[in-house]
DNA sequence: TTAAATGCAAAATATTTGCACGTTG
DNA sequence: CAACGTGCAAATATTTTGCATTTAA
């Protein structure tokens, strides 16, 4: 089973339906697994499929409802969204490029903190911003 | 030296002039620490003041640009904004009242996933939601 | 068949901009 | 006084909604 199953089974499990607009925006998101899109982004991709802002909207929605994609506040202030992998992981995000590095989640340093605190943890989330290889490179 | 006279020279030191609208915003932010706003629940609570929406977005980027503020994409998916605190640290964050609880920024655990990346850091964050003390005991 | 999803159009929100005027330093 | 910031009004951009129609299961 490949990932799009994966996915559409993920969604089907939610009640929702596989329509041919999902199927392209999922296209989409899985074909820039390495960077985030905003909203934005993604209309104008579609535009070409002559699909409704609204759609494009609704599904998003959808999507991130049944946990199909995770978004992300970019430093810029800009929402942006990508499909969610399931192992535990991370991101690296580079300033330079968009581009998305994942790193595993590693054992937890903050324990310590959510007990003083009575705290329950439910998530957590670690972005590392900086500049990968590819940037450093075409610096010179 | 108080943490407003602090953020004052931080804006004059890049230029921008202390105006009673950016001291009204600030008195805002400073008596929310522990929780995050939206842009339109400080326009709504600047109404009362007859400052105009453009006014607010404007300050807002103003002390971004500045780092007197930093912003968050909630849960929910809206972007929020507080005060930066200076000694570094990170956020637990209370899905169900919003209260913020900073702890410190310890060692990291990520350095070996950098390496093998050639990625740069330059800043990072740690966000962890959950349910804090009270809304667990509210619970009952 | 029928509940869910889409397209369309319109409304509601949110954000940005230009410019004349006011204010800070 | 000169540069910066504000208010106002208007332009954009973004996101949401209602409803008739289409479509997946």
């Amino acid at each position: 089973m490949n990932t799009k199953d994966t996915i559409y089974k993920q969604l089907r499990s939610k009640g929702q339906r596989i329509t041919k607009q999902k199927k392209l925006v999922l296209d989409i998101l899985l074909g820039n697994m390495n960077y985030m899109l905003s909203a934005s982004q993604i209309i104008e991709l579609m535009k070409s499929s002559k699909m409704d802002t609204a759609t494009v909207y609704r599904i998003l929605q959808a999507f991130s409802d049944t946990g199909v994609i995770e978004s992300l506040l970019s430093p810029d202030g800009v929402t942006k969204y990508k499909i969610c992998e399931h192992k535990p992981h991370h991101h690296m995000i580079c300033k330079y490029c968009g581009k998305i590095i994942n790193f595993p989640c590693a054992e937890r340093l903050w324990d310590k903190y959510l007990e003083e605190n009575n705290f329950t943890e439910e998530s957590h989330k670690i972005e590392i911003y900086g500049k990968c290889e590819e940037c450093s490179l075409n610096d010179d």
